[in-house]
DNA sequence: GCCTGGTAGCTGGTCGGACCAGCTCGGCGC
DNA sequence: GCGCCGAGCTGGTCCGACCAGCTACCAGGC
């Protein structure tokens, strides 16, 4: 009674999948129970549960114990995303060089986009992260770069583009994983971490004069002085190329 | 001892991904047989199998039946990554607007890497692929928007950047299937397609000529002029910022 | 009549055993 | 020496059992 096409839980997985994806089931909707899935698709409890195992690391489901109203339907998550790209730069699939390039992308965007659609409230928010980055800096690398972290999302998030917020942070938090040890071997901190508070201020500004292309040409300028000395030559060049797209300097 | 707080495959998929990543496992090596694993981890053969599910369903390692050597550790695959955004534009987490916005910022970027590392033997390809898409007109629009999507993956190959690339081939892949219904009432989808060729020729001679900033503009003032009536006043905006940002008008 | 306490029945988590189909390999017979 | 066949492994599936904890219901005491 063995089935050679698919396996026995690729049929639940499929079927909630599809559920999820026409909107058949909806956030907050509950599966029905492991027994009573069995019964409805025919198969031993365990193909249910090795199905539900891989809905739940799709993050489409969860299963909590002793819950009698069944394994409950999530809302759409990126967490799955970002696992998987984390991954991908930790067996060095994807490589310092394209992650920087694609930052410079990322971050000039989600500033132009920022600089025309936040709001005094997101502006304030910024302003504080800035006032806690300065206070950070005597407490280490380790809390600034978390709230280094922050101002770019911040502003990814004011810019409201979802996939621009979702990869730019994405990218952000690989880069920073990747960098790291050069950053720690590097002997003055201090001055790049004042550096770095200099140049959130110029984007600061930007976004407040609602400058969207300065804002833009600033995230991609300030990329290429922090990492060009860290890629080779090729790499370099296409930074250089990302820079000069809208009308920068390369410094 | 029943709920030791963490379930007991989760013990397995972490102790694996924990391998993979820091390249103690590498592509092409075996993990042990389920019933090995069985007595290494102290579980049944059931949560190893839930584990080894998780690990398939994030495209880790591959079991295949009645293989004595145990699962396929597999190289890393961006895999998840196109299926969980393809479930996230499914669900309306990702708008249209936002796709087109993301996607003007990609293409753009595509082109513009690929217009300085492209080979020959890519502008090749590009020739090939302009000259079958001229053919498909009469065979209608599924086969000539198959054509029109390999043509940019073409393009964000030739550019070398992996995310580029991965991002926005999904991304392409996501609007189509988003406006494609929009295009089929559309009246004359000939003259679509007519005018798709000829901006196809055009990246493709800026591409040609090594001409980056040109095929880079090109990308959004396309755009802008393929989905700005799709959008609301707001995102039109917003995508008319991303034209100008590098010295493009808007049509 | 109302409150309280025990219990039955459900949930998911885990375990162990069983069988199947198909591949590999080694030993036996020729 | 060559070829065949079965033993032993693999993953895929199913079944039955038990546990811990939550809930709802019902009986008993006040």
């Amino acid at each position: 009674m063995t089935l050679p096409q698919t396996r026995a839980f690729q049929k639940v997985v499929d079927h909630v999948e599809q559920a999820i994806a026409t909107g058949e089931l909806a956030p907050g909707d509950r599966l029905p129970s492991e027994r009573e899935l069995v019964e409805r698709f025919g198969i031993a409890r365990s193909s249910v549960r090795e199905a539900l195992r891989v809905l739940e690391s799709m993050e489409l489901v969860r299963s909590q114990p002793r819950d009698p109203r069944g394994p409950l339907v999530l809302p759409a998550s990126t967490g799955p995303i970002r696992r998987s790209l984390q991954m991908l730069t930790a067996t060095q699939a994807v490589s310092l060089p394209e992650l920087v390039q694609f930052r410079m992308v990322a971050d000039a965007a989600a500033n132009l986009m920022a600089a025309t659609r936040r709001t005094d409230a997101q502006l304030l928010g910024l302003e504080r992260n800035m006032a806690r980055m300065r206070e950070s800096i005597p407490l280490g690398y380790g809390a600034f770069s978390r709230l280094d972290l922050e101002f770019h999302e911040l502003i990814a998030e004011a810019g409201g583009n979802t996939l621009v917020r979702l990869y730019g942070n994405v990218t952000r938090e690989s880069v920073l994983t990747l960098i790291q040890r050069t950053i720690l071997d590097a002997g003055d901190r201090e001055a790049l971490m004042r550096r770095s508070v200099r140049h959130h201020a110029a984007v600061y500004q930007a976004i407040a004069d609602r400058d969207g292309p300065l804002a833009s040409r600033l995230a991609r300028e300030t990329l290429y002085a922090y990492y060009a000395d860290h890629v080779d030559e090729a790499d370099r060049a296409i930074m250089a190329d990302l820079v000069r797209e809208c009308g920068g300097t390369v410094s």
